[in-house]
DNA sequence: TACGGAAAAA
DNA sequence: TTTTTCCGTA
């Protein structure tokens, strides 16, 4: 694939890429971990949307909306990435459809090859109130700054003066950085960008706290109230603090 | 086109 | 564990 964006911090001034995110720490799965031999498909596929890699895949009308343009010319750059020669769209879309019960993606339906990154529970890195109190919770691991991947990739990393990971007092977790949300208007009320205003119905209007931030402004929960699940949390950290597994089963 | 079970692979 | 592979079903 060609994708030659510039690895420096260049986006993050760029109009286009205005935002980063973290996924929380059990999304990243590093080629070393266990579990995880390389570069997981959403990785890649943020990767690849983030180079703007326009041919096969790209940024769809709403915030984390993607929609594939050219499925077996993204399948095969899947495949030619993890090695599998036969990979094709049909195979491609059913880990796809794995990410479902993770809530990584979400299928928008009535819009052919379209998908939409659930971002409702990421953390936004660049929040003008970010610095959270306890940074040193996140920081568990190695800074890593995207659209691009770990080594392996073989794709330099962003980071650096000014990067995001200079922003905090210590490194950040993985970041991602993703599209400015809009043209189209969001529905975002909440103190958070990005957090559901309407996260929690039935906790709607107990007190400010409520939000889901603390004083500081950052996320004093599990932001697990996010999430329609209920069976799934997760903590500050982004530890999962699972009880399922299987959860969604009979969810709806 | 999309979904998800099942089983194998890595 | 995360895909990959295959496939029946809608």
């Amino acid at each position: 694939m060609q994708c030659s964006c510039n690895s420096s911090v260049g986006h993050l001034s760029s109009p286009y890429w205005s935002r980063a995110v973290l996924f929380p720490d059990w999304a990243y799965k590093p080629a070393w971990s266990p579990g995880s031999r390389q570069v997981q498909l959403w990785h890649f596929l943020l990767e690849l949307l983030g180079c703007g890699e326009g041919g096969a895949i790209g940024w769809g009308g709403e915030w984390g909306e993607f929609v594939i343009r050219d499925p077996e010319r993204l399948a095969r750059l899947w495949g030619e990435r993890k090695g599998k020669p036969h990979m094709n769209y049909d195979k491609l879309s059913r880990a796809l459809r794995y990410y479902y019960n993770k809530r990584i993606l979400h299928k928008t339906k009535g819009k052919r090859f379209t998908y939409k990154f659930n971002f409702s529970k990421l953390i936004l890195v660049n929040y003008p109130g970010y610095l959270p109190p306890s940074s040193h919770q996140l920081v568990h691991r190695a800074p890593l700054c995207l659209p691009f991947l770990p080594s392996e990739s073989g794709l330099p990393l962003c980071g650096g003066p000014g990067s995001l990971t200079d922003r905090a007092a210590g490194p950040l977790p993985h970041t991602f950085l993703l599209p400015k949300p809009l043209p189209v208007p969001q529905p975002l009320h909440g103190p958070f960008p990005f957090i559901p205003a309407a996260a929690r119905p039935e906790v709607s209007q107990r007190e400010p706290r409520e939000s889901g931030l603390n004083a500081n402004g950052w996320l004093h929960r599990s932001s697990a109230d996010w999430d329609v699940n209920p069976h799934i949390s997760w903590n500050l950290s982004g530890e999962k603090q699972q009880d399922d597994d299987r959860v969604e089963k009979h969810a709806d």
